[in-house]
DNA sequence: AATTAAAACAAACGCATGTTTCAAACAATC
DNA sequence: GATTGTTTGAAACATGCGTTTGTTTTAATT
């Protein structure tokens, strides 16, 4: 059984899919890109929905089991170390998003991930959501042992801020660089984590008004 | 000269692109969703491309019309006066994003904008981004203001978060619900800006490591 | 060397897309 | 009321899409 001709597919879909979106990435592009004939993703996968899910199941489960792993480490040390879990949270995501396409191509995932959330749709319905959600869910608990007196709505809330600039770092760098004038670099994985850190931190220990 | 049809158009793409995205909706869809002809379209507009340039132009710049003018009676006000900044930089957007579709439509400009920033791309060349970028350059400077011993680098990184911060707000509404089990109202306008602020002042004013 | 399964290939299918065409209906003006 | 310019309308255009088909090549097994 050759995968050869499989996973060279896999990785043109998936530099085509978080380039250009998946509705608007043909199958005749990824087969160009790949070297391949036309009929090789129906041959391998069956369909182009279901090269979709290879695509995003080959990436996803490793990364938010690796996040989950750092954070289990993290609160087995230190249940009390909020930086800890921001990097267990973050530093993961940005690796796989920001550094440049690799030899292999651990390619941007967290571009990947943008399409999953804004193609027009019967994908998020279709699983790979849950996956996310149960591992923000994790993040949450870790956060609520943290910071006991913030209350649940807050505490949802600032969640979903972290969340916010960590996707909004993985997937506008091109805004960044803009706003900045070119000075930063927003491919640089160690800076941006350095960066946000000290942001998320203040924002979920600020004081809250309700 | 009827503007009717015209408006109908726009209304119904406005909707369907913020929906399905710009690529994936096509001219008959929204033909249909107008009740026009489908070359009604080509007729008033050119193309679909001018189309959507049509459908942006007639929000984008009102929107950071108003969130320059409400900066400016901010600052005018007081120049130190942080809360007031990000009121002027969020408050906007997030009342055309969170909003429900009203009657005669400021439809979501969240979905909207995200969409410029996601789809395909030539769009993002083409010219909206100057406006949105230039808008963003005058919150840097109002924040470096208040904030005049930040680093520039930093800086721009720290107002770069609160953009992911607002834009996750305005189109993740989903994630936000789901995260916190239904018990957040992602469509609050109110309740999210009062959220927001102390998050990002917070982050906005952390110590700064390097 | 003959047989068989796996993989690659070229060609075509049916369908949806953006665009164009040209005639019909409408509105306003002289 | 005829004429002119504007707006609609139905149909067709060429192109690109995902998928299917039948055949050929390749590789392994007997």
């Amino acid at each position: 059984m050759n995968q050869e001709t499989k996973t060279r597919i896999l990785d043109a879909a998936e530099r085509l899919f978080a380039q250009d979106g998946i509705k608007a990435t043909s199958l005749r592009a990824i087969t160009e890109a790949a070297a391949a004939n036309l009929a090789a993703v129906n041959y391998h996968f069956g369909s182009k929905e279901a090269l979709v899910h290879a695509v995003y199941g080959r990436r996803l489960k490793p990364l938010n089991e690796r996040r989950l792993r750092m954070l289990d480490e993290t609160i087995a040390a230190d249940p009390n170390d909020l930086a800890g879990i921001l990097r267990a949270f973050a530093l993961p995501m940005l690796e796989t998003a920001l550094q440049p396409p690799q030899e292999g191509s651990p390619v941007n995932i967290g571009s990947l991930l943008v399409r999953l959330y804004t193609e027009p749709a019967p994908l998020l319905e279709r699983g790979f959501n849950e996956v996310m959600a149960c591992t923000a869910a994790r993040f949450v608990d870790a956060v609520h042992h943290v910071l006991p007196h913030l209350p649940e709505r807050v505490l949802y809330w600032r969640v979903h801020f972290c969340v916010g600039c960590l996707a909004h770092t993985m997937n506008a760098r091109q805004i960044l660089s803009a706003l900045s004038h070119g000075i930063i670099d927003p491919n640089n994985v160690e800076q941006a984590f350095t960066q946000m850190l000290p942001f998320l931190k203040a924002g979920l220990t600020a004081p809250s008004e309700a």
